[in-house]
DNA sequence: TCTCCGATTAGAC
DNA sequence: CTAACGGTCTAATCGGAGA
């Protein structure tokens, strides 16, 4: 093997990305203190530096901070998600732009190999202000040699003033490389959260040094490959490849915490189609059919007091479809099998797997190929697509109220919707 | 005893 | 007024069933 040449991975990460997405639209909004609600309204996933400093803690119910929320007047804002994806979609085509070789890690992530670049500084400072400049968001870029330390970088840019956002972990000599991984707090690496945090203080691994240099053999028999890789990674040697091309879903989930508690078969039908055809436009999406259905039903976990039941049922279709209604009848049929009154439930959903591509599909000879069918889907799919999200529905699908979240607090959609701008 | 498979765990964001 | 706690996805590992 050739010696390959130190690798330049940048990982540009936007600040706060939720918060920063409705604050480009409400720039009043800038040195409020304000969070960031999931969906129905639960729990704190997003927090203005604002917010932090009060010491609003990430994935904290919005209830359990009410009081510090009214006496600092924090405010929280229900989440925007075709907002989000749409802020999203520009600053990745954006950075894009800078290198032919990019990876979409998240809805606020991006990797972009740099490698071979000349002065990576200055391309990283023109990163941020070209995103800044075109679409108000700003991000941090952190620079290292394995996807591991560009994230470690990342984290540093973020957290120090005086990096300016950008921090290249490839700059630094050896020692002080080792002097920055003993600064840094295990948990901070990638993959490694409150659990394992837990176990490696166990063996004595405190620090992003500590696990660089821990004892290889026994740290694999004790935690596993995993693991291996991520210390191989502080090694600089990289075990994780960028991955350009986005794979197809081997699995996909829709499912939704409701408003309040249901308690009538019906209303959970009707919420379980909402969830089929979710599911199954993303099927159809990356063209592909699934082989097994799933559903599950849940009552309220947090409610100790009541009786609970968390019943769940697969079956394996004897063709893989793609198909919403064939897809919704087995839905509606496995929901009326695990049924029992007598139950609130607060949560339900649909699991589609066993997926496979489309092409790899043989119509069986019976109920084989309905073409009529194929072209309903797609019709189907071009509507709403087009037309917006439930405009061409399957079976009930949100006749029946009742189940549908809570977002008391939601921003309008500034940018891809006409119906949402103030007419001035 | 070995292998397979479903369930569980842990992580990310 | 009161109750109020996300959603999706992947990979590894565990443990029992069956060959």
């Amino acid at each position: 093997m050739p010696p390959t040449r130190q690798q330049a991975l940048a990982l540009v990460d936007c600040n706060n990305f939720y918060v920063s997405c409705e604050r480009i639209f409400r720039p009043d909004l800038a040195r409020v203190p304000m969070v960031i609600l999931s969906n129905n309204d639960g729990c704190v996933v997003s927090r203005s530096n604002e917010a932090k400093a009060l010491g609003v803690p990430m994935g904290q119910p919005w209830f359990e901070c009410k009081a510090l929320a009214e006496e600092h007047g924090i405010l929280a804002l229900s989440s925007n998600y075709a907002l989000y994806a749409d802020m999203s979609n520009r600053v990745m085509t954006i950075l894009s732009g800078f290198s032919p070789q990019c990876e979409v890690y998240s809805i606020d992530e991006c990797f972009v190999d740099l490698t071979g670049l000349p002065q990576l500084r200055a391309l990283s400072y023109a990163m941020r202000e070209r995103v800044g400049m075109w679409t108000g968001m700003p991000v941090c870029v952190g620079i290292g040699p394995t996807k591991t330390l560009a994230k470690l970088a990342n984290h540093v840019a973020k957290k120090h003033p005086r990096s300016k956002g950008v921090f290249n972990y490839n700059a630094l000599t050896a020692p002080q490389k080792s002097s920055l991984l003993q600064c840094l707090p295990v948990q901070e690496v990638w993959g490694v959260g409150r659990k394992l945090t837990q176990r490696l203080a166990r063996h004595g691994v405190t620090t992003a040094l500590d696990l660089r240099e821990a004892h290889i053999p026994s740290l694999r028999a004790e935690f596993g490959v995993v693991m291996e890789k991520t210390q191989r990674e502080l090694q600089e040697t990289p075990c994780m490849a960028l991955e350009e091309v986005q794979t197809d879903k081997k699995q996909i989930i829709s499912s939704r915490s409701f408003g309040s508690m249901v308690t009538e078969l019906p209303v959970l039908k009707d919420a379980l189609s909402t969830f089929v055809a979710n599911a199954c436009t993303k099927l159809r999406a990356q063209n592909s059919h699934a082989a097994v259905i799933q559903v599950f039903l849940q009552t309220n976990r947090f409610r100790k007091e009541l009786p609970q039941y968390m019943p769940s049922l697969a079956v394996p279709l004897p063709c893989p479809t793609h198909d919403s209604l064939e897809i919704n009848r087995w839905a509606s049929f496995l929901c009326e099998r695990m049924f029992k009154p007598d139950y609130a439930y607060k949560k339900a959903g649909v699991v589609l797997s066993d997926i496979r591509p489309t092409t790899h599909h043989q119509g069986d000879l019976l109920t084989s190929a309905r073409p009529d069918q194929q072209k309903l889907m797609q019709s189907l799919d071009s509507l709403n697509a087009r037309y917006g999200r439930g405009t061409v529905k399957v079976s009930t699908q949100g006749a029946y109220a009742g189940w549908q979240m809570k977002q008391s607090k939601k921003s309008p959609n500034y940018t891809t919707s006409w119906d949402d701008l103030p007419m001035v």
